[in-house]
Order: C-alpha cells, then structure tokens, then sequence
RNA sequence: GGGAGCUUAGCUCAGCUGGUUCAGAGCAUCUGCCUUACAAGCAGAGGGUCAUUGGUUCGAAUCCAUUAGCUCCCA
C-alpha cells in the first residue's frame, strides 16, 4: 500500500470535483459496458423509461438510486451486470408538447403533413429527450450507455408492430365501434387507466320530463344537463311502485321535442334522486349498457373537442359543452320544467394527460382482449415467478388483473408507433402486416398510433437487440418503480413477458416509496414543494442525496422529504472522508506494511474485524430481501459508530505509543478495514468511496472500486469474546463520561479511578486509561471504596472516582438513586416473572434460564448499589 | 361502496417469524468541550401508557378483533 502524497488533505469533503472526475472517468473506461459473457451470471435490470418531456425530479432520484445500488452491489459480488438505460417517446405527452410549439409558431396539424409534424417531434426529441440523461449521470448511474434504447428506434419499432400483428392474427386485437374515454384536448382516445377522478362541488338538477297524453310529469336528476340533449330515453328500476303506471309510455323530450320511451332496467337505483334517470346512450358507459340491453337509439352529440355538432337543436350548436349546460338550463327554467337544483359532490374524471374533464364518447377504436391475455401473467405473479416488495402489492394487482376489460390501445394522434393495419380501398377488406401490402396504391393505412404502454410493454424483452443478448439476458433480475405505474406498465410488461416470450420480463419488482413534502403533500410542480435534484446536488453531493434518500425512504412506505435532511448524507460522507483523512496524515509518518497487518492483533482488532464481518452478512442479508433502507442504516452504524467512534479512537493508543513495528501494523491494518468499509458503502456513495479509494494506494490507469470485489463475510472472523470485552470496555468508559459530566469534571481534568473486579485484563486497563484521560487506575478485587467519591457499578464491577473536594453529595445521591429505580424495575418485572407458575412450568427452560440470570446480575448490581447510597448518608 | 397501508420520543422513522437490559436511531432540545480526523464534530443528559378498547398467551410494540384518525388505489 502506498498511499498518495498528500500536501494538504481539506479538512471537509467537497463532492463537487470528485463527482464530474470519477464518472468520467467510470465513463472513459467503460466501466459498464456488459457483454455476453457465458462464464459469468447476467444481473440485468431495464431502467423504466422516463419519458422524453420528462425532466429529472426526487421520484427519479431515490428510484435510479435504489437500482443503481443493486447493480453496484451484483457487479461487485461477480455477476454480468447490465443496466439498460432508455427513454420513452410518449406519445400524447411529446404530441401535447409539439402542437403547443407549433401553435407559436402559427402552424397547426391540419396545416402540414404527418411526416412533416414528425420531423418537429424528433427535432423536439433530439432537443430535450437526452436531458434527463445528463442529469442522471450527476448521480452516478452505472447504466450501460452503450445499450441506450428508444421506444422509436427502428429495431424496437418493429417488435411493436410485430407484436400487435400477431395478436391481430391471434384474434386478439380487434377494431370496434365503442364508449371510450375521450380527452377533449387531445382529441384522441384514451385508456381506463389514465383516467383519474376528482371530486367536484357540481349540482344536481331535477328536470321535469312529460309524460306523452298524460299531464304527468317525470322527474330525472341529472350532474350533465347539457347531456339531455341526447336522451333517448328514460329509465326506472322495474320494482319501483312509483313508476309501474307509466312504464311503456312516452316521454316527449323538452327542447328537442324528439319522443322517447320510459322503460325499466334493474341497473337504476330506486333510492338515488328521484328514481327516474334519463338516459343518454352515446355518452355514459352505463346508458350506454342499458341502451344495448333496451334497443335505444344513439345519438352522438360531440365533436371531437367536446362542442356539440350537427344532431342538436341548431341555437345549441358548435358550442362548448359548458355553454351549452347554462344554455340548456336557463331555456328549461323558462319551460318551468326545473323542479330543483341541489348541490352535489360528484367524481369527475379527468385526462391524466390533458388534464380535462373526459367525455365518454363512441367512436371506433382498436381494443386488445385481455382476458386470456391476462391468465398466465397472473399465474406467475401468484406462484411467486415474479416476486413483488413489498408484498402487498400482489392482492392490488390480483384485483385488477381479474376486473380487466378489453384495453383500447389505439390513439389518434400522429406520434408513436402507427398501426399496421391498410384498409382497402374500394373493398374495406382490412390488411394487417408488418410489410405494407405489395399494391400499395390500392390501400390506406390506418391513421392511429398505439397507446404508449402497447410499446413499452416490450421494454424488457427489446430493449435486447440481438437474439443472442436476449438469451443471455431476458429475463430481467429486478425491476424498479413506483407503485402507480403498476397497472399500465408492470403489470402490461408481465402479459408481454409471458406472451410473446413465454416467460416472465423479470423476477423481482421493487416498488418504491412516494416521495412527498414535509407536510405529507405530493411533489408538485403546481404546489412548487418539488425541490430540484440539481439544487441539492450542488449543496450537498449526489452521493449526500442518494445516501440519504435510501436513509429515509423505507419499503412499500411514503417517504417526508426535505432538502435538510440531505444533511444527513453530507454530514456521513464528511465523517467518512474524516476517519480517511486521519489514516491518510498517519501514513505520512507511518510506514505501512501489508505483510503486517495480520500480525500484533489485540482484542480491539478482533472486535472489529468480527464487527466488520457481521455488518457484511447484515448488509447482504438485507439487500436479499430488498431492504435498503435498513442496509443503509446497518452501515451507517458500522461507519459512524464502531469504526470511527469506537475503533479508530482506540487505534490512536498504539498509534501514539506504541512500537515502529506495531504502529505499522496498526496503520495497516485499519487502512486495509477502511478500505473495505469502502467497498461495503461504495453501492450507495459511488463517488466518495472512489475518491477515497484512489488515494489510500497508488492505482493503475482503469482501476476503480466499483469493479472490485465485495467484502465477504468469513464466520471464522466472528469473534464473540472479543466483543464481550469491548462491551466490558465501552460500558466502563461511558460510566466514568457519566459521572464526569454529571459532575462538571472538566474533560481536562486527570482524575483517579478505582474498579474493583479481578476480570480486567491489563489491555483493558489501558484502553480505559486513553479513553478517559485517567491518572491512575488502579484495579484490585479487594480495594475499599474511598472516601468522597463517585460511583458506578457495570457488569458487577464497582468503579470508584475519589472526588475529594469536587463532588457534591446531592448529585451524587441524585444520580445513585436513578440508576437503582432504573435498575429495580427491570428487576422486578423479572422477579414477577419468575413468581409466576404458570411462566416456569410453561416457558421455555433457555428463556426461564436467562431470566434466572438476568435477575441474579440485577440483584447484585442493586445491592452493590444500595451500600454505596448507605455510605452516602 | 370495495381494497391496501399507516398510527412508537417535539419531528422523521427503525423495531423481521411474540422472550437477548426492548422500548431504539437520526434530527431538534439541554449541559460540557475548538481533546493534534471531523464544530457538517466530540462527550454526556432529558424525553414515549408503542393511537383506542378488548382478546389469544406463562409472556404482546410485535399475533387476532374492534374503534378512531390519516394516506393511497379501484369503482
């Protein structure tokens, strides 16, 4: 080991110039490239594509962190590991984004031609669709780049459409004239599942619809008015006494005049308004049912932008559907056909991409069936192929994969994948290919492009370009994301997975925590509470944000952030930089030798040495089971509490005093255990372990700590004894802290100390010394106790400190007094225990065992106690 | 309406299949320290009926049920 000279090392750690260095340099060589490698086990995992409107926000943070640290650590434990990075083209969003640029620049999409609309979506991609890129190597990703994947490029592009070839073929995709949800802004149709709902303070008003040759009226309650422009007819629920006189008679609909019928259907609640509901067929799904079932007509009243069209009276013509909802009410009210208006809560659904109420609208669509689709994908799920965290998650998916209707997958815009369909055209005979019909002339292809998730679907099994990579490595090790895309993209890339490849995309899901503000809130560019990853970058460090955000994000749970708990990252890479900076200056003046690092062991090297290797497995253990977050924090400790609180204050005895020979193999020793403490950390802090790693030893060009192997835990290291005898020490060290800062004993102040036992080995006589700046210590099993003194006892051992002059009776009393109420009532609810019968005769002998024991070691604690509060008085 | 999850110190959370001094950590607070790695630090201290009520058990923060409150998903 030789570690670089070292003028002047800063006193804190600035991640700022470590960070660009080492991924370009990580980057340089190539560090994580994956090729096949048959000698070796893949460990892949696809990134999910952020989209390419996307920028970079915390959700991308602790997600990209979370699967960088399982590649970091599979890498370094010897498997192939792959990390396929990728963006999505998404299709509304990017089209949403370009015709809002276009509409700038005075051009709207009936002005140009598809290919030329676009030339303006991939000039806009080619613009921003690589931001996120950069900003995700800030925080030290270790993707394979040269594997990059666009939902777009040519070879992906193929699968798509190959794919829904097939399934055509298959008779799984078919075209049909249904409801759809409809998003008025885009103009195109979407899926269930990107509908949301909101709660709206709406109203309800009460219309009074004449019954025909009667001078009856019934009265319907509507949330839409403007909707009973396309009644068609009206509904009662067929056991309702209130209605079976008028049930087969006509209703004459005001303002349109057109006569419909009253019919009963079952689907209408008696109890809900007044029992009686219009019906509206060719807008709303349930009118729709009940139209189907009662041989309605249908009469669309929309155009695509949700203004009405030609089948209204013409006064209500080509306006929005919101003036048209005043238009018709206030003409009803002149009718004196309102009978009431009420307030109303209702859930409206909205476009999760337009951000608009969405119109249940008919229109021919292309839908997927899902049920066969759906059955093996919930098989693997269930048989635990594929293995969600947490677990909780499946009976979510469950529900959803066993409700599923068929999937509308076609979108009527121009940006994404086209569908591969030709109609012909004189004969409408439909052609469904990858290769466009040979007679080109004579047919026209359909104008939709797929529903986004009908591409990414394939993500997992095409990102692998070559039949050979996809051997080697589909499927996938893990996936991570968040829980909301579980439905359109998790669960649609299982379906895929077992479909087309017969096999699950991947074997673990981790799911990750929401990230929210200190207030619980949603990060949200509205609320503008989402801080930006950069901004927290540059004040903190990546590896500061990454550590913290596994800190504090635990599984399958919402997560508080605040841009001050970043702190907690920074303060431990600074605290790690501190402990290395402290063997760095040492080895300025210390020769080190690695021959002797195994050699001149005391019990304080066995400890952690045996710390070290039970942090391994804990570590690995956790990251089994996907636990990060307590990965991090059994880390955390080992680092902060044991090496540098612990181990390196006691190293700095020898270092200080001892032998040239056992300096060196001191200074050996703990550099060679920070090093490895690196390596364990280097997953979740890429930079600062590199950083640090480069200077305890002269490296050649293409070494880096991320291509290194991971600590292995060795059992034989595991060294019990010399844990009990640190636990001797740490206990005995904290007792005399405690009386010395109970007493106002200034820390500089050398004082006497007294313990009676026979079990102290000189070792640790020594460290005690160092570790509390004692004068003398003197240790007999006979002493008396001095006078004036101070008192604690710790694992049967009195520890006497002669304060003559500087104790103060009162707090000395005050202090033995709480430690024998502290103590009793451990005491007693042992001593109840153990009274109980039925506790002996039942439980276990080892527990009743070390009860016995727990209550002997209390009671000659409290009686060693008890005399010395006697002498007290 | 159906489902999932949460409630432990002032705050944010650990506490796995009940029993190891089990009631913990970090932050915040208080006290004392610029002790030759670190004041982004060191040493010490205070602080909780483990949401409610009941049950199972020799034994419950932990298992079951109930109530209340909060969050999310689906309809």
């Amino acid at each position: 080991m030789h570690p670089k000279n070292l003028e002047n090392i800063p006193k804190a750690y600035s991640p700022k110039d470590a960070e660009d260095k080492w991924y370009k340099y990580w980057e340089d060589h190539n560090l994580y490239h994956s090729e096949i490698d048959e000698s070796k086990q893949s460990y892949t995992i696809v990134i999910p594509p952020p989209n390419i409107t996307g920028i970079l926000h915390i959700g991308h943070i602790l997600n990209n962190t979370l699967q960088d640290i399982f590649i970091r650590y599979k890498r370094m434990m010897g498997f192939n590991a792959c990390w396929v990075p990728g963006i999505d083209h998404a299709s509304i969003a990017t089209e949403a984004k370009v015709v809002a640029l276009l509409k700038e620049q005075h051009i709207t999409k009936d002005k140009i031609s598809r290919d030329d609309f676009l030339k303006h979506c991939y000039a806009w991609k080619d613009k921003y669709g690589g931001i996120i890129f950069q900003q995700l190597r800030k925080i030290g990703v270790s993707c394979d780049w040269q594997r990059e994947r666009f939902t777009m490029d040519d070879h992906y592009y193929k699968k798509v459409t190959e794919a829904f070839v097939k399934l055509y073929k298959e008779g799984l995709i078919y075209r049909g004239y249904r409801m759809v949800n409809w998003d008025p802004a885009s103009k195109s149709a979407i899926s269930d599942e990107e509908v949301f709902y909101k709660e709206i303070q709406g109203k309800l008003w009460y219309f009074k619809y004449p019954v025909k040759d009667t001078n009856e009226f019934v009265i319907v309650a509507t949330t839409r008015p403007e909707t009973m422009l396309g009644d068609t007819g009206v509904a009662v629920n067929p056991e309702d006494e209130r209605f079976k006189h008028l049930v087969g008679k006509t209703i004459v609909l005001p303002i349109v005049g057109r006569e419909i019928p009253l019919f009963a259907d079952s689907y209408v609640d008696k109890e809900f308004g007044t029992g009686a509901v219009k019906v509206t067929p060719a807008h709303d799904v349930n009118d729709y049912d009940m139209a189907h079932r009662n041989n309605l007509e249908m009469i669309n009243i929309f155009n695509e932008d949700a203004t009405t069209n030609g089948n209204v009276p013409p006064e209500f013509q080509e306006l929005d559907r919101y003036i048209v909802r005043e238009k018709v009410v206030a003409r009803m009210e002149e009718l004196g056909l309102i009978e009431k208006i009420e307030s109303y809560t209702n859930k409206v659904g909205y476009s999760q991409r337009g951000n608009v109420p969405i119109e249940p609208y008919l229109s021919e669509q292309w839908f997927m069936k899902m049920d066969e689709l759906c059955k093996p994908a919930l098989q693997v799920v269930q048989e635990g192929k594929v293995k969600f965290h947490p677990e909780h998650w499946v009976k979510t998916y469950e529900h959803w994969m066993t409700n599923i209707r068929d999937w509308c997958i076609s979108r009527q815009l121009w940006w994404g994948h086209r569908i591969p369909v030709w109609y012909h055209n004189n004969t409408k005979e439909i052609y469904c290919d990858v290769i466009p019909p040979a007679d080109i002339q004579n047919w026209h292809q359909e104008d939709d492009v797929l529903d986004t998730w009908a591409s990414s679907w394939l993500w997992a099994q095409d990102v692998f370009t070559s039949e050979s990579d996809q051997k080697y490595y589909y499927p996938t090790d893990l996936l991570v994301t968040a829980p909301d895309i579980i439905f359109f993209w998790v669960a649609r890339m299982i379906i895929a997975g077992m479909h087309f490849m017969g096999e699950v995309p991947f074997k673990d899901v981790y799911f990750t925590s929401l990230v929210r503000d200190e207030k619980g809130r949603k990060m949200s560019k509205s609320l503008g509470n989402s801080p930006d990853p950069l901004d927290l970058i540059e004040e903190y460090g990546a590896d500061a944000l990454r550590f913290t955000m596994t800190y504090i994000a635990p599984l399958g749970q919402d997560v508080m952030f605040s841009s001050e708990m970043v702190e907690i990252g920074r303060n431990f890479a600074n605290k790690m930089w501190n402990a290395g900076r402290f063997l760095l200056m040492n080895a300025q003046n210390i020769k080190l030798d690695p021959f002797l690092k195994h050699k001149h062991l005391d019990f304080t090297d066995k400890w952690i040495i045996s710390r070290f290797n039970k942090t391994i497995k804990e570590v690995n253990e956790a990251l089994d089971k996907f636990e990060v977050n307590a990965a991090s924090k059994i880390i955390y400790s080992y680092v902060w509490n044991d090496f540098c609180d612990w181990y390196v204050e006691l190293a700095k005895n020898r270092l200080y005093n001892g032998s040239e020979e056992v300096k060196m193999a001191v200074l050996s020793r703990a550099i060679s255990l920070y090093e490895d403490m690196l390596k364990l950390v280097h997953p979740f802090m890429p930079f600062i372990s590199e950083e640090i790693w480069q200077l305890l030893d002269e490296r050649k060009e293409g070494q880096s700590i991320s291509i290194c192997e991971f600590p292995k835990f060795d059992a034989t290291l595991v060294d019990e004894t010399a844990e009990k005898e640190i636990e001797f020490v740490q206990e005995v060290v904290t007792a005399i802290r405690n009386i010395r800062g109970e007493m106002n004993i200034s820390p500089a102040k050398p004082i006497n100390v007294f313990l009676k036992s026979t079990a102290v080995t000189f070792a640790q006589e020594k460290y005690i010394k160092s570790l509390v700046r004692i004068d003398t210590l003197t240790v007999d099993e006979h002493l008396d106790k001095p006078k004036a003194c101070a008192s604690a006892v710790v694992k049967g051992c009195d520890i006497f400190i002669p304060l003559e002059g500087l104790i103060d009776l009162n707090v000395e009393r005050a202090r033995i007094e709480k430690e024998i109420a502290r103590i009793l009532g451990s005491f007693n609810s042992v001593r109840k225990k153990l009274e109980n019968e039925s506790f002996v005769s039942k439980a276990p002998a080892e527990v009743i065992e070390r009860e016995r024991m727990k209550m002997n070691d209390w009671q000659k604690a409290l009686e060693k106690l008890q005399t010395i509060l006697e002498d007290l008085e």
